[in-house]
DNA sequence: CGACACATGTAACACGTTACATGATTTG
DNA sequence: CAAATCATGTAACGTGTTACATGTGTCG
């Protein structure tokens, strides 16, 4: 539901038009996740189906604008006096591969969390990157999008690492593909920031 | 695609049923996230749609079982060698709140964050709690994806103490309703564990 | 017997997502 | 002029999710 209460949000600031729509919302975002252009006009249309806009008149260049109705501000009001809910978040797809590999027979796990380790970090550097880019521009929205990325990147990492170890203590050698070596598991290495 | 991919891994063990897929996926992840029974029987369907899966003979008590094809493990393989990437996941409804509550006109963005604040730190304490639970069974499984969450919520407080850092400095004083107290944001305050 | 868990499905819907069709307007 | 961007929409599909219908077996 975030696309649907994200566009009704922006639709407080006052009437707007569909690509006004897609382009305020990537701004305001960031532009982290790109949002198609057809995406804005179905959901746009579902929130017309259930009374939260109207559609308003053309501006002065004759594009079709959508106001915000009564009913759509108090849904905006209720989203951001309601906390998230860890329940009616998606089901983590990572954490369900892990708690998988380690019962589905001819998966190596260590392999699993360490393709996965190599990944999250990258990204986290990626992120880092881009988090350089928006300091310069002050953008506080984006800022704080990517933060929230690098937070959770990290505390991903983090939770890999005590996977291995965890790991490392009830399957001590991982059968066939090792030397011996890499006893301790890669540790964290905070990457700069 | 986490059930999808879940259920399929879950076939490697050998063919099951519905009932059985239901409860070997709740068991592998700890029951954290319930899953309908009639959700399975529409994904395998799907499953066997896509050739991934094959129904197989009944077993001993008559339940009509699937067996996972050639394809599905060869899917299930590329699923666990495949890093969950940061694009594909789903947006994050929190930050995208966060973000807009900070251009929407009439929203208290303090007040955002502190909400959400106490109903992490609530369901953080739910999640050490169940940990402990966890603990004594030594579930390793369950403890993992617990363990992801606590990881989460720990990273999301810390997000939004940051949030209210930076917030307090580029708006001094929220407007209205506020006695000039509360200078400094909460802080991270770590939970036991 | 009645309630309850087991077991299998189906129908319907929600949201997100992409691909495509169609014009108008701008710009190299 | 041609290409790109702006702008509006529609059709179709995918997964996730719930509600319901149905039947069997078990247990108090």
């Amino acid at each position: 539901m975030s696309i649907r209460h994200g566009l009704l949000a922006l639709l407080e600031h006052g009437p707007k038009y569909g690509y006004q729509l897609r382009s305020d919302f990537e701004a305001a975002t960031g532009a982290t996740w790109p949002l198609n252009v057809g995406q804005v006009y179905t959901t746009v249309a579902r929130l017309e189906r259930d009374g939260l806009v109207q559609p308003g008149e053309s501006d002065a260049e004759g594009r079709v604008t959508y106001r915000i109705t009564e009913g759509g501000r108090h849904e905006v009001t209720q989203w951001f006096a309601t906390p998230v809910a860890r329940q009616g978040r998606p089901r983590d797809e990572l954490a369900i591969k892990l708690a998988l590999a380690l019962t589905t027979p001819g998966v190596d796990v260590h392999r699993v969390v360490q393709t996965q380790r190599t990944a999250t970090l990258r990204s986290l550097q990626e992120l880092t990157r881009l988090k350089a880019h928006a300091d310069e521009r002050s953008d506080v929205a984006w800022l704080l999008v990517l933060e929230s990325m690098i937070f959770q990147a990290e505390a991903e990492i983090r939770w890999l690492d005590h996977c291995e170890t965890r790991l490392a203590v009830s399957a001590p050698a991982p059968g066939s593909t090792r030397p011996a070596s890499a006893k301790a598991p890669r540790r964290a290495t905070e990457v700069s920031r």
